[in-house]
DNA sequence: CATGAATGAGAATTCATTCAT
DNA sequence: GATGAATGAATTCTCATTCAT
């Protein structure tokens, strides 16, 4: 007697707001959020506008969900660069983690990307912000020249242009991740080189 | 009995389309494009929605008239890029012309920036990709490396991210803006240099 | 074979169906009947709403069954004055006890009283007039001159207004609540004085 | 052609605020605040919804202009009362003007009673309360004895109770309007006498 | 040039209620 | 005795748009 008697039927279970945080994302990332109505999200579940409020207070709530459930790693990353010491070697480790973040969580960042005016307003802006600026922090020298500064900034932004711009230049897709990465290191590397003969 | 019956009113004679315009451009690079209501454009001006449609079709005919209007350097930039040769000199020039156009026209492209997923719905949506891939077919020689292909659109996406994230960077805005300027001019020069050695 | 089948009185083992009401009387008289939903009620109960759906059968079930168990007193004052004779002093005894009766379920008269729009349309609209009007019919001399008629009617207002109205009115609450019996059972005392006279 | 083109339809003048207004205030009375919806307003008038919404920004500030439109009389008598002395021919004048004015409103007051749990969470609420404290500040004597100021707020009762409870009483409504009127002021008369004899 | 009045469509949200477990 | 999950109907409110004047 599990809570599944038969195949056919959907499966009722536990997952409904997993359904709903899939569904959601793949919506708001393809229309943008408020663009996206509840009523679009439960149609598609086949469940009513009701049902959404039983696992989500309100539409807000489900884009932060999902913002904290996929963030997660990009968090963890920037607690974990806090910790070391601002050689080369940490940033490219920042950079080469911070890109498998963005691939592992590609539908949220293009979403983030793509409605950046509205996120501002949401209760996740901030955070994201705070975020970007924490890994920033990681990668710049404060001291080092306003021109090195750029290009680690340019680094992080290479990512992110590679994740969404790149997509309609032709070329093997696994290629072309390699080649924004190493754009991206050698920013890196260039910036912290530089640093290193003005200390 | 006209609508002016004493100068000390504003001067409400043909400007107003053009008030329009810069309010709703205000408003829209401010808050996106979805959240900013016809009514809060008119209430901005003192004037009724409907003088609004009096003016403009519908809310989207009002971005764009602003895209047409303040798109042109960069319409104009592509134009003469296609007549010159692929040469280092020529691509330098459309990125400080590229620049300076950024620059001329910062609101608009910081709302088309921050409201990609809602650009994308209106019609300006495909005009404004067509731009950015024309810019993009001078900078990148298709046949050059995969990776300083990426160098290109990446020098591109410097200058945009040289506008809105470079904003919480410290420092003198003229000498930040010579930054971005120096990192961009160097990815694309980096970008030539090898295709060079490759021809 | 129901949970509650008996007549004597309560105090069932599980208090859940009494935590119920209190929590709920409190609620509707603070905020009102339609402002309070069974949400509110769970969550302060620390329950969920079915299992309110447990107890009480509907939302108007929860208001009605707080009027039958709080207005018992009433029921009995008015059974024990129709078997009275119209003396001053049974009337002045149905004030008496009418004023404490009041006093030992203020919350729930309270919530009558500010609710009359919402109770007309519930079950118990109907039965608390009925009550009403036994009441004003015991107090009343039908042959009695108008004015002294509406002295009866405004002897139990005088009551019910003691509830509310004095509350922001300083002085000691109980000097306060003596007054404001002395002035119904003055009010009665006239009303019945004339009447006299006129027999 | 002027606004009216045929007496058939509905005259769509400046006359609607005014309609809704009168359609509302019916309705909220005869059912109450939040058993009336917006939609039933809009059926009644035989307008869409939204129509209300050009005309009240919010459901309530419909019966926020109700209340400011129709408790004026009020007002003004309470700035009149304030400004005389405070003899018994002052007070009885109050009871009489007070009289008329709940009569002229007849339908608001009876909603205000019977919706003061919903008042109160309303904007209007604190302004009634006010005004309630003000005239109730004109009639008592603050160092009357307890009794006395009972009677007084005991007379303001008697008219509200003679609005609603007395319907049901039978009788010429003109003879039971006078009836009231008599005991409310009787009381008053006994309030400021045992003042005068204390004075 | 512009307004006053209105509409139709749709949004987010809330509620009382149900029912299998 | 109670819960978790869901529903259907309703609500307030907002928006872009229209049109006679």
């Amino acid at each position: 007697m599990g809570p599944t008697m038969d195949g056919t039927k959907q499966q009722r279970r536990g997952n409904t707001r997993q359904r709903i945080q899939d569904v959601a994302l793949a919506l708001f990332a393809e229309q943008g959020y408020e663009k996206t109505s509840l009523r679009e999200i439960a149609e598609r579940l086949d469940v009513t506008k009701a049902a959404l409020y039983y696992h989500f207070k309100t539409k807000e709530e489900i884009i932060v969900s999902l913002f904290e459930d996929l963030t997660k790693p990009i968090l963890e990353l920037i607690e974990w660069g806090r910790g070391q010491p601002h050689t080369l070697e940490t940033k490219q480790e920042i950079i080469r983690r911070y890109s498998e973040a963005l691939q592992g969580a590609e539908p949220l960042f293009r979403f983030m990307q793509e409605n950046q005016a509205t996120v501002r307003e949401l209760r996740i802006g901030d955070t994201f912000k705070d975020r970007m600026r924490g890994l920033r922090d990681i990668l710049i020298d404060p001291e080092a020249d306003l021109v090195d500064q750029v290009r680690s900034v340019s680094a992080m932004f290479t990512l992110h242009a590679g994740m969404f711009v790149m997509q309609d230049i032709e070329g093997d897709p696994e290629k072309k991740h390699e080649a924004v990465l190493e754009v991206a290191l050698d920013l890196i590397a260039q910036a912290h080189e530089h640093a290193r003969g003005t200390d």
